[in-house]
DNA sequence: TATGAATGAGTGTTCATTCAT
DNA sequence: TATGAATGAACACTCATTCAT
């Protein structure tokens, strides 16, 4: 029972210090493109050593891979939360995508990495799809209360697309504030919601 | 004259040993995300020395720039090509800019890329945004003769992010072919041109 | 305290580590010019990878420097210790600048390097100015002591670059051994001190 | 007789191709040492192609030699031209050979180059001896005349080697124009002369 | 003889990863 | 478990030299 509980209590310091490596990793991403940043870079944010870090990650891509699946799972409890009264309707679900990819670029520029070739490990495939297919779904109810009918699960992929074309579009429009790059793509996520709410 | 003559044909011969580097960087381009290809990448596949590349371009980014810069003429091209009898309609373009990216989706990498922060000359800033004005305006003539009255510069950025979004979004979808993603891309194309042509 | 001991005891780990580094270029120094030298022959010869010569040393001109530096430490050591009894004479200060030089001949490519156009960093600036400041007072001194009144100053730099270019033209002078030269400039050295000691 | 005449007119041209180029090389030389000037660099001052250089001199090496092996001549030339009317005395020898280095700085810095280790072909070491000797003797002569009686050899080569010092020590003083480092290393010149000059 | 494109070994430098302490 | 020095393959780029035209 002790020996179980001392255990316990290791994993959970072990946690604490994983995320304090990933912490730094985010604060980094936040500034400068993920692929360029280094593993000295990210211990040196971190306070930790090089090698700390390879303590709790094989390679940089899976720290990379951490941060990713973090997200992920970030936005998977935000649609649940979401949809915990009833299925949201499509303007506040657009705004909540684009507004999670406002606060999360690193997470968008990783998927887009991932998804124009980066390779992608299978847990990370996996755990990418899950979200995916729940997003998905989401989007799918929307529509069909907005009265859709046909080819839903294509127009659902349409409207995804749609939104995350917003973000890569305008994402770091040179000479914009974040406040003001995030009006102007609620702004068109408006929009979009808005010329898929008649069909 | 004929001095004249000789040096049109060492220009043209140049330019012809250019395109094999080009056509080279293509190909690798075609299987791995640009940035990670390295000059001896390109010279091995051209089947040239390192140093013959740098007799075309002072630096490898003047390379991505020209492959870039290459794509941005074909696809104003065929804008003009499209519109020349009059404005083309809402589907024509969706169609077309899907297309188009799907031929050179390295031109759609590098702009995104671009887009995303990646420093691009003046040279190459410039021609991008001849292009994407043009591309601009095209699309609001389509929307404006689709029955769209207000909002109609927002609603053709939001359009053309749409259509990027289609394709960061499956233009590498794992197991499927390149005709297949071609052909789902331009599935979606359409229902993006469907929802905007009814306002 | 123990900490304390700890850390100062990877001080000087260290920087007998980088000794280790500064020395094998040295000796490569002794045998080719310094600026044809690599970072890869400097590695081979300490017998370490290149990649450790850059935890030392940013850049390989930081190397030189600090060689350089190192030097010219050492000379403003060997000159205060000269005069620490009063002024020395002007054959024994003379002889100390020649048979420097020919311990260090380095320090000597390395001045005339820098001094023939070659940029050397802020701090290089000073230390090498510091060290040609005292070199000249010392100077001064002893032409005074020997009876020199007019030009001081001017006089000094000119019995300096006499001592200078007894190195550069024979330094190296082919066929014979070190010990020749050294025996050789002593010689002219001499001279030089003869000929400034009558005014 | 004919063709005798034309082998001479070719080889005219030759000579006067083969300076073409050589003057390029000095203009460069003016401008940046010359260990860091490129074949292209002279191809283009010169308005050759860079083949052409090679046709001239089988490597860059001995283009920089035949560059040195020009002043040298041009030294020897001036000497002569200096001692045709009876032994100058030594403040017009120290004059003229420091006037000489100001106007043709790469002989010196090649001078110190080949001095300090830089490899010289036979020719060269030759050549260049050749006109050491004659300075040598021009300078012991002078000496003489000045009332030196001994070490009149060794003598002879301390004057020069100050002499070399003097514009090692202060040809590249920064912050200067050519004119004032020309005043300043001949007002040291006076001095070295006037050292000497009372034995 | 002149050309200049092609060559490729070589340069300084970076950085993910390893491993002895 | 934490450290950070060591590693060395890899990178973009340079340039003296060659050689087919």
């Amino acid at each position: 029972m002790v020996k179980q509980s001392l255990e316990h209590l290791k994993e959970i310091e072990r946690d604490a210090r994983r995320k304090l490596v990933l912490d730094a990793a985010l604060e980094l991403f936040a500034v400068k493109d993920f692929r360029s940043v280094t593993v000295r870079e990210i211990a040196k944010q971190a306070g930790v050593s090089v090698g700390t870090i390879y303590n709790y990650y094989p390679t940089l891509m899976e720290l990379f891979l951490d941060v990713f699946l973090t997200s992920a799972e970030k936005m998977k409890n935000g649609l649940h939360e979401m949809s915990k009264d009833g299925p949201p309707d499509l303007k506040a679900l657009c705004r909540f995508h684009i507004s999670f990819l406002n606060e999360n670029m690193t997470f968008y520029q990783m998927m887009s990495h991932f998804m124009l070739g980066g390779e992608l490990s299978g847990v990370g495939t996996e755990k990418l799809n899950q979200t995916m297919r729940l997003l998905m779904s989401l989007i799918e109810n929307a529509l069909q209360t907005a009265g859709h009918k046909k080819n839903l699960r294509l127009t659902a992929h349409t409207l995804f697309s749609a939104l995350n074309g917003i973000m890569i579009s305008y994402a770091r429009y040179p000479g914009r504030t974040n406040e003001e790059i995030r009006q102007h793509t609620l702004r068109l996520a408006d929009i979009v919601a808005d010329v898929f709410d008649n069909p």
